[in-house]
DNA sequence: AACAAAACTTACTTAAAAGTTAGCACTTAA
DNA sequence: TTAAGTGCTAACTTTTAAGTAAGTTTTGTT
């Protein structure tokens, strides 16, 4: 018997490869260490602090956290619009990834 | 005054970016983890082990991490050949970053 | 009447990543 | 003489990711 790890559809045999898939994507860890840093984030903040991203990325990067669990999304019916991002149980846990990820990077600063 | 993380002759604003960059591939951080068993893995290792990678794959993204520096290449000149592959020290700083990428996989354990 | 704000969506193009298949080098063993 | 073992390289195709630019919605404000 082999061990398997699944999120949503997918199926992975180990997983560090599970998380390889989830955080696939140009800006993704940039997005989750951008919600980590407070309780919810609005989605202009995201794109107004995450240097270079286009607004098709950071949807279509959203969209992909969300349906892997790691982030929430809630709107506000007002006008203009009111989206505010946050990490669910599953992001937060992600937390401590991103911070020896961060303490890992910060060795390369000039 | 912006700070800079530098790896090789690539740029950052965050370590966050460097880190996340550096670890951009399908199979990268498999390779790591796997690199991360033992001080030293011999390339048709590597190959048997993490299941679905191509040669090709397997070849490039281990150039690009020996390119980043976390990857060290030994070859022995004998017939049939033998090569070895290691962490460098910035690898083996790496694997704490492995150790919470995978526990945090392990909640989707079946 | 036009414009601004916020959070998108759509259509399209380009670039990059990954996959596929085949082949090579050298030596030993069957 | 043929195959096996090991670690590749090259050429090519397919698939996926990412980038670009424009448009949409709704209401308040100038």
């Amino acid at each position: 018997m082999e061990k398997i790890y699944k999120i949503g559809s997918k199926t992975f045999n180990c997983p560090v490869a599970l998380a390889s898939n989830v955080i696939n994507g140009k800006w993704k860890l940039q997005i989750i260490n951008l919600l980590s840093s407070a309780e919810k984030v609005r989605y202009h903040v995201l794109k107004n602090d995450i240097v270079g991203i286009s607004e098709k990325m950071l949807i279509q990067h959203l969209r992909e956290l969300e349906a892997d669990g790691l982030v929430s999304r809630k709107v506000y019916p007002v006008v203009p619009p009111m989206v505010e991002y946050a990490l669910t149980k599953a992001g937060k846990n992600f937390v401590p990834v991103i911070s020896s990820l961060r303490e890992w990077g910060e060795q390369y600063k000039k």
